[in-house]
DNA sequence: GGGTCTCCAGTTTTT
DNA sequence: CTGGAGACCC
């Protein structure tokens, strides 16, 4: 990546003062820009610490930390003298929620004290708890109600701003929890995630004199992935912003997957109406992509400039090899076939398995295809999925210290209140909870009262005292000083046996053996960031390290060895590989039921484009090749269902692509498939 | 307080 | 066909 930056690149990086938007298309050298521009700044002589780049995710901001400092190290670029100002480390590269979580911390005086953070379940916790409290009249799926929250904080709307539409019973619901929820949050001190973000942009909202201090700390704003911010991180930015005017953003409007959850592209296609006087870049060159795929990228997006802007990517890259598309009888011959196709990709080393991925739409597809691959042994993982479970034991852990630390946190502590077993059941929670209630207690204040309350049994008064005792003196021994925090934990694990708890919850000795690890992985980190800690000067790191610990949800995934991946088309955002394998193009599930079944009510041709912009996301993710499959039926409620090829597959125009042949696959079977064979039948079959 | 049974739904997900 | 949640019973 030693080339020069062409023209519209060097451009960007080049932008100095002002509002700068930058559209960068697929595979067009959005990173190297970015962190260009960040070295460019410093090598004028900008402060490191008033450069703020924001990103979305930790690893992204981790890969931008990275390259910056790479940049740096090489030289050439680095400034003659590194002073404290320009050291490479002042600059901030972060999460929009963890530069939310530090905002609300430096500034706690104003929001109240310090705080617990409420990860999702937590949050979904507080939903049910509120639920519970309120005549519903017929069962309500708490997860959608919390989205329908979630979705109001990040539209920055307040309950009265709500949706209300006739007959919506969700709407309802909503309209009634959603003011509980949020004063449920502020008595037990808590911030959900979503918080982070708007509870920043509300308190510099209110409070010109603290906002005025964040803008005198930073005069370069930079955002990356601008097309997924809501409508809060974009309050937050304009405030921040509002008086140097430095605002950088990057990203792709093409690429908008994920209005389902609070992003508004609206702030991509407006930049220029936010922040007036914006200078507006394009980069349309990919770098990524082989021509038959640029090809195919461009024939999915429509050359419609009216609500997008208007881009079309183009590339030097040649390349004879086509887009392949294939169909398969069944998801399971289609997974064989893929698994086959890989195989002969990566056997006898021509291709590097982590050079390969398996792409598909949703998390459920991803069984087929493992079993496939795993039959012929070859090394893959899967990105994302489900890893909530194994982290239980982690979460049931750092509860203990969240209550020790809040005893305010009622989610945590009702986790907890009964974890391990200690008498208190459901009768008695309701009581000690009814009790505080009536009394304006906590339930933490329940719990230390308990001897006041007549009703409450004895087993479960006994396993109050000693759950009190428990919290007690582990928030005894966090505090003491020159004690080891990390031996508490340790001390805690054992007092309340956690092991023994691991161990007889899991059904095998080695789920439990993993279970345990991870705890064990847990209290490594804690030593680890224990050693790192000074001495007085930050004595209470141990609520920071709690809080970042909450932030970086299953973030232990290793990047061990040569692996194939299978990911979902979300997840697949941002990242490339030499082959892609894009399984499952069919109506139904690219686009998805779900969008289609909204048709009828709500805004359903923009829920349509953003499944097309999911396509074309999987599509440039391809470096050299590229193959779409689908099935030609599908079980659904354990019959087979026949299934038509995605509508977006059928605007593919013919000639950009390959028709390829797909059989069944039998692993075991060594064999010599002539591949084409009966070509023309399924050629027809395949694009029909 | 904990285990079993039945019924219903079945996208995408980071923080 | 599965898994999760809630009801129900011991």
């Amino acid at each position: 990546m030693s080339f020069p930056l062409n023209p519209a690149q060097a451009r960007a990086v080049e932008h100095q003062n002002g509002p700068l938007l930058i559209l960068a298309g697929a595979g067009s050298g959005k990173t190297r820009v970015i962190t260009q521009r960040i070295v460019r700044l410093l090598e004028r002589g900008i402060p490191a610490s008033a450069i703020l780049a924001l990103t979305f995710t930790n690893k992204a901001a981790g890969e931008m930390n990275e390259r910056v400092h790479t940049i740096l190290r090489k030289g050439g670029a680095s400034p003659k003298k590194p002073g404290r100002s320009l050291d490479p480390r002042q600059v901030t590269i972060t999460t929009f929620h963890s530069f939310g979580l530090g905002v609300l911390t430096r500034e706690r005086t104003a929001v109240g004290g310090s705080f617990t953070i409420f990860d999702q379940g937590d949050a979904l916790g507080a939903v049910k708890e509120v639920l519970r409290t309120v005549d519903a009249g017929k069962p309500f799926d708490a997860p959608a109600i919390l989205a329908r929250i979630s979705n109001a904080k990040n539209a920055f709307l307040s309950a009265d701003d709500l949706p209300d539409r006739e007959g919506d019973a969700y709407d309802e619901i909503t309209r009634i929890v959603f003011p509980r929820y949020e004063a449920a949050l502020r008595g037990f001190r808590a911030f959900d995630f979503d918080d982070l973000v708007c509870g920043t942009a509300k308190l510099w909202g209110d409070r010109p004199d603290v906002l005025a201090r964040w803008q005198q700390r930073y005069h370069y704003v930079l955002v990356d992935e601008y097309q997924d911010t809501n409508r809060a991180q974009l309050e937050m930015l304009r405030m921040l912003a509002s008086g140097h005017k430095n605002i950088c953003v990057v990203g792709d409007d093409d690429q908008s997957i994920y209005a389902w959850r609070g992003a508004d592209v609206r702030n991509i296609l407006e930049f220029e109406d936010h922040f007036p006087g914006a200078t507006v870049v394009k980069l349309e060159q990919n770098y990524r992509s082989r021509a038959p795929i640029i090809a195919v990228a461009n024939a999915v997006i429509p050359k419609r400039a009216d609500s997008r802007h208007q881009k079309v990517l183009f590339t030097e890259r040649g390349g004879e090899t086509k887009v392949r598309v294939g169909v398969a009888p069944t998801p399971e011959i289609e997974a064989t076939w893929v698994a086959r196709q890989v195989d002969d990709l990566v056997r006898g080393d021509k291709v590097r398995p982590s050079e390969v991925a398996v792409l598909y739409r949703s998390n459920g597809q991803s069984t087929a295809l493992e079993e496939a691959l795993r039959e012929r042994g070859i090394n893959h993982r899967v990105l994302g999925g489900q890893q909530f479970f194994e982290r239980k034991e982690v979460k049931d852990l750092l509860a203990y210290v969240k209550v020790a630390q809040n005893p305010n946190d009622e989610i945590s502590l009702r986790r907890i209140i009964n974890y391990p077993a200690r008498g208190i059941g459901g009768t008695s929670l309701d009581k000690l909870a009814l009790h505080a209630l009536a009394k304006g207690w906590t339930l933490w204040q329940a719990v230390e009262r308990v001897d006041a309350l007549d009703d409450v049994p004895g087993g479960a008064r006994e396993g109050c005292k000693i759950l009190e005792a428990v919290i007690e003196d582990t928030r005894r021994a966090l505090r003491a000083t020159g004690a080891s925090p990390t031996a508490a934990v340790r001390q805690l694990a054992d007092r309340i046996g956690l092991r023994s708890e691991v161990d007889a919850s899991s059904p095998s000795g080695q789920i439990a053996a993993r279970r345990w690890a991870n705890v064990e992985s847990l209290l490594a980190s804690f030593q680890r960031r224990e050693s790192r800690a000074t001495e007085g000067a930050d004595s209470d790191w141990v609520s920071a390290f709690v809080h970042a610990l909450t932030l970086e949800q299953g973030k232990d995934e290793e990047e061990t060895g040569e692996r194939v991946t299978l990911c979902t088309l979300h997840g697949s955002k941002g990242l490339e590989w030499d082959h892609v394998l894009l399984v499952g193009c069919e109506e139904g599930l690219l686009p998805h039921s779900r969008t289609l079944d909204r048709k009828a009510t709500d805004a359903a041709p923009q829920d349509i484009e953003e499944e097309r912009r999911l396509f074309y996301v999987g599509v440039t993710r391809a470096k050299e090749t590229l193959t779409l499959t689908r099935a030609a039926t599908r079980a659904m409620r354990g019959k087979a269902v026949p299934r038509t090829p995605s509508r977006f597959l059928l605007e593919i125009p013919e000639e950009l692509v390959d028709v390829v042949g797909v059989r069944d696959e039998p692993a075991r079977t060594v064999a010599s498939i002539e591949q084409g064979a009966g070509g023309l039948l399924a050629a027809l079959e395949a694009l029909r």
